[in-house]
RNA sequence: GGCGGGAUAGCUCAGCUGGUCAGAGCGCAUGAUUCAUAAUCAUGAGGUCGAGAGUUCAAGUCUCUCUCCCGCUACCA
């Protein structure tokens, strides 16, 4: 698509106001979308990078209940965290924004509005969980009950942390709400739906045929839904937290936090300038949203389809989103506080701020998940911040200083070498700006670091310090060219590395250079007089790893605990002796046993109860192959109601223990006894 | 089970439309060097490009099958 744009729009996913940043928001998101929005600007094109809190949603809620304060104040909380960590990672939104602003109320009211005046909505009625003492429909989020999957009694209606497993509220064993802990009622209530499957052709021919250059994995994974085909997506939730549904007669709900979320980047632009329009509804505008790949539903096919159901709305020119960041080896977790935060990162490790952004560039989860280790993040500052980069900028600087007093020598004739050199520079910075452009952004920053491989290799070759005693002519020559260098590379880091590109431009004490600049041999005039040398980087010491390390150790350790509690279920209520004698538990044997086709957890079992032959289906695939359970006695409850499950008939229940890690284990008789033998 | 993504030197990764594509950085080894934060520079080690088959004059690069990892989705009492 090479389409002439006349201005750029550049998103990046909202941060959840539930928590601070941490380092896979970082890589993910974050760096990659500063690094573009820098280099666009040192190219003096019009562009504007928008962010802002997600601050709705039934997550918050929970939080502020939790720790007994209102929504209100966790997202005042954490968007005053996110939003100075940002500033100080030097993450240069021209603004952040955040979804609770009379702003964007307003705007994604009046977007709802337009779009329910145009009847691009339709409406539903269903029955929801609704709490009576606490007078409120519930979320997914607000039932707990038992998980039917792991038996785990804390797991949520939309999910159980526990086994992983998605749910909806109808699965839960024995619900309550998390609100008041009564037991919900069923009640009808009424919601708004975007029709997403009407959008489908225009997102095929928009996406499948128009934008064949985005990334692979945002690519095949549209490519995945639209092939599955989209369904009619609510848009309003039951719920007192977010902003109320504009109609008449919807008291008590609130826009959907995932319709909301994405409308930010709107009324973020709204306040930054009066001219937003310029911006969002011009078709020259190129719009870029930096997101992670959790979001590319949202982004792709969701966001999409409501600006064109608004209309007027540019869409996004491309969509890079990342992988994910794992931290030594595991998943980055906010609840198991298994993440290096950034406020905390800043504060550990004052003054590198360049150090982070250049780790998580160039370990950037581009084409797969990643890993983030301490080590690897200690040996690219030592080897190659402070080694390659550092060391370059201080042998010119202190070369100039030691020679001509700070007063940078004119250049001279140039030899072979010199043009050589100076051509292998030129050559750099076609490459660095294909690979921004294209977004990738670990190549690029190999490039940037190239001026100064080559500046070393320059010194190395040349050897002024020898050269000093025998010709101090080219000595002059050979150390314009290192500072020329030295101000190209200045240029090349900016957007990955803004702090350590400002320090050289001071101790060249030079003005800014803009991109336009990059490549020249004229960049520092001869008799300038340079500023003091110091140091970009410091060697980070074992010490300082193995500090974090430790307390990722911690971190680690407190989740073992914390889990091991919690998998001891409390007691349940007291059963009656009659109760019980009411299950018929029987030792059976197992007959035959195979997989139930197109399932990863069903096993069809036949077995001998002592009474009969039945068949019974189970999911305890994953931890038993058929082979190892014929013959085998195991416990069953045969007096269960029979159950359809992937049309087969499931006469009884398999009794299984379950441990910590949510294996499930059979049960048998300690010596073997007859088959139907009774259990009680 | 369906779908998507990934699998290339010890580590992190490049390899676009098939033919100097078997590469880079780090790590390692050897040598050189001392201006520099013991930093730098040179050279090297030979990885069956996840496995197998196929198309082709020619395949990491295309097709098919399989294995493993990540994600989405379905199923589970």
């Amino acid at each position: 698509m090479t389409k002439e744009y006349k201005r750029y729009l550049v998103t990046s996913a909202l941060p959840y106001a539930n928590g601070p940043v941490h380092i896979g928001h970082l890589a993910g998101v974050y760096i990659p979308s500063d690094i573009y929005t820098r280099y666009l600007r040192l190219r003096g094109a019009d562009v504007i990078s928008v962010c802002g809190s997600d601050e709705h949603g039934v997550p918050i809620t929970i939080k502020a209940r939790k720790e007994g304060v209102t929504p209100q104040q966790i997202v005042d909380r954490y968007h005053a965290i996110i939003k100075s960590s940002f500033e100080r990672l030097g993450i240069a939104f021209d603004i952040y924004s955040r979804t609770s602003s009379p702003t964007h109320r307003q705007t994604a009211s009046d977007f709802f509005r337009k779009l329910y005046d145009e009847g691009k909505f339709i409406e539903k009625s269903s029955m929801q969980y609704y709490d009576q003492e606490a007078q409120t429909f519930l979320a997914d989020r607000y039932i707990v009950g038992s998980c039917p999957h792991c038996q785990n009694d804390r797991a949520y209606g939309d999910q159980c942390e526990k086994c992983g497993s998605t749910l909806s509220p109808d699965e839960l064993i024995e619900p309550h709400s998390a609100v008041s802990g009564s037991v919900p009622v069923k009640r009808e209530t009424k919601h708004w739906y975007l029709p997403l499957d009407q959008y489908e052709t225009f997102l095929r021919e928009w996406i499948l045929d128009g934008h064949k250059e985005w990334k692979t994995n945002v690519y095949g994974q549209c490519k995945s839904w639209l092939d599955m085909g989209l369904q009619p997506r609510a848009v309003s939730r039951d719920l007192d937290w977010g902003i109320p549904v504009p109609v008449e007669g919807a008291e008590g709900k609130v826009l959907y936090v995932w319709f909301d979320a994405p409308i930010g980047y709107i009324s973020a632009t709204k306040d930054l300038t009066p001219d937003w329009q310029k911006y969002w509804c011009s078709d020259d505008t190129k719009m870029v949203h930096f997101i992670g790949k959790d979001n590319i539903v949202f982004h792709c096919i969701v966001f999409p389809s409501m600006l064109k159901a608004h209309g007027g709305y540019v869409l996004p020119d491309n969509v890079p989103a990342n992988e994910f960041l794992n931290l030594e080896g595991d998943k980055i977790s906010t609840s198991r506080n298994w993440a290096v935060w950034l406020h905390e990162y800043l504060d550990d490790f004052p003054g590198k701020e360049d150090v982070l952004r250049y780790v998580l560039c160039a370990n950037a989860p581009e084409t797969k998940d990643n890993d983030f280790t301490w080590r690897d993040f200690q040996s690219r500052n030592n080897s190659e911040l402070v080694a390659v980069l550092g060391n370059f900028v201080n042998r010119a600087l202190v070369l100039t200083k030691k020679y001509y007093d700070g007063e940078v020598p004119a250049c001279g004739s140039l030899t072979e070498y010199d043009r050589q050199t100076l051509d292998e520079l030129s050559q750099i910075r076609p490459s660095l700006e294909r690979n921004i452009e294209t977004y990738h952004f670990r190549e690029a920053l190999k490039d940037a670091m190239a001026y100064a491989r080559i500046g070393n290799k320059y010194l190395a070759d040349t050897e002024p310090w020898k050269l000093i005693k025998s010709d101090p002519e080219r000595v002059k020559t050979i150390l314009n060219i290192a500072l020329q260098i030295t101000a190209d590379l200045s240029i090349a880091i900016e957007p990955f590395m803004p702090f350590t590109a400002a320090k050289i431009v001071k101790m060249l004490d030079i003005n800014k250079l803009t991109w336009n600049d990059l490549g020249s041999a004229s960049l520092v005039e001869a008799g300038h007089r340079i500023g003091e040398p110091e140091l970009l980087f410091e060697k980070i010491e074992d010490d300082a790893i193995q500090r974090q390390l430790d307390k990722l150790e911690a971190a680690r350790q407190a989740n073992a605990a914390a889990e091991a509690a919690a998998n001891v279920t409390e007691q349940k209520e007291a059963v009656s002796f009659d109760d019980f004698q009411r299950m018929d538990i029987r030792v059976s044997t197992v007959l035959a046993a195979e997989k139930v086709a197109k399932t990863k957890k069903l096993l069809k079992l036949t077995i001998d109860t002592g009474i009969d032959q039945r068949t019974i289906v189970s999911g305890i695939a994953e931890f038993y192959t058929p082979e190892e359970l014929v013959g085998r006695q195991i416990l069953v409850l045969v007096n269960l109601e029979p159950r359809q499950i992937k049309g087969i008939t499931s006469n009884g229940m398999i009794l299984m223990a379950q441990d910590a890690l949510g294996r499930l284990v059979l049960l048998q008789p300690g010596d073997s006894v007859n088959a139907g033998a009774t259990v009680g």
